[in-house]
DNA sequence: CATCTAATTTGATTGTAATCTAATTAGATA
DNA sequence: TATCTAATTAGATTACAATCAAATTAGATG
């Protein structure tokens, strides 16, 4: 089930006009004319209001002469709206950033010879980059200043602002100037 | 259940960001720095998803020194999910217009003689104004103009619009110059 | 009590959604 | 084929929602 599907639907049925279209339709079928009457609304609006509900295929219609009814559909609408309490949970975490995506965004900011071309400002991509430049430390080692320093200059000049952004992100702490990882559930990513 | 708390939830949990987030909680608490890095959003972004969320009551949350972690309350989600599924039905159209309502408008547009003011603008309140007009009037018998015109006098002058609403919002047609009362079923109201 | 950290509130910006009127289209029927 | 009815589309308006940066608040801790 993708998260899109599930988003689109909930934010089609979250309308208190077209959750009283679908209440009446539980009823039996109704036109276009009759909902417009019975809900104080024109029939554009309504027209508007079916089309949406028909994208998440939980009405269908039928035609008699002029008249097309609108039929509830239960099946779907009660699949769907069960469907929240199915999603999620670490798969999502590789939805919210692919790997694909860690990589596109890792070439960028890095240039051939391995070098960080400058620290990125959006939130989301210096957390990857600093999840990326963190790979060569290892958990539950205690390291000196110095040695933090050395390992951020492979990469980039300015050892002492990823330093700072390392603590700050809680890749790593601080305790009497000697640095330790934190463990991975501390990270933001 | 009342239509607006259902409308509520689902308009709050249509929004890919709060899904999102109501995923990543599945898997157990997490503190707000942690949900702004995860989906690369900032702080004050994260507290406006939760405010949305702890307001329709699908989360809650536990302070641990400064860190307050956000827990999700799957029953209530799973409560309110199932929610659209027991809503609706008869009960539904007095929803949409009550008694109560109509009262007011009715009130509102005759003088005290059971004269009618004007014909309202707004359809809503016309088709509960015809409605009320026409209830001196029975179905299944067959009316002349001259009949319908008279009963409609008793109320205001202009009979020809009223009696031309009267079938353009399928109270009643016309056959050969006679009138008859349609069935209530397709009543607009 | 001064300071730190995490969370929240404020204010501004930008994008999206609901509704209407007027014009158009699609079928049905005479 | 002309005309009627119902539905839809187009275009405009108005209200609401998501996001961020900056300022503020609430607890925790030295």
């Amino acid at each position: 089930m993708q998260l899109d599907r599930v988003v689109n639907f909930h934010k089609t049925i979250g309308d208190k006009t077209r959750i009283k279209i679908i209440a009446l339709l539980k009823d039996g079928p109704l036109h276009g004319q009759a909902l417009a009457g019975k809900l104080g609304l024109t029939p554009p609006t309504i027209s508007y209001h079916i089309t949406k509900l028909r994208e998440i295929d939980v009405i269908y219609q039928r035609r008699d002469k002029n008249t097309i009814y609108f039929h509830l559909n239960e099946k779907k609408l009660e699949f769907m709206a069960k469907a929240i309490l199915e999603i999620g949970g670490e798969k999502v975490e590789s939805l919210i950033v692919s790997d694909e995506e860690k990589y596109k965004i890792i070439n960028n900011f890095f240039n051939n010879d391995g070098k960080l071309k400058n620290i990125p400002a959006q939130r989301k991509k210096k957390l990857i980059i600093l999840e990326h430049l963190i790979k060569g430390l290892k958990v539950g080692r205690i390291y000196q200043e110095k040695e933090i320093n050395e390992h951020i200059k492979q990469f980039h000049e300015d050892y002492a602002t990823i330093r700072r952004e390392f603590i700050m992100c809680h890749f790593m702490n601080r305790q009497n100037g000697e640095y330790e990882l934190n463990p991975k559930e501390m990270w933001l990513i």
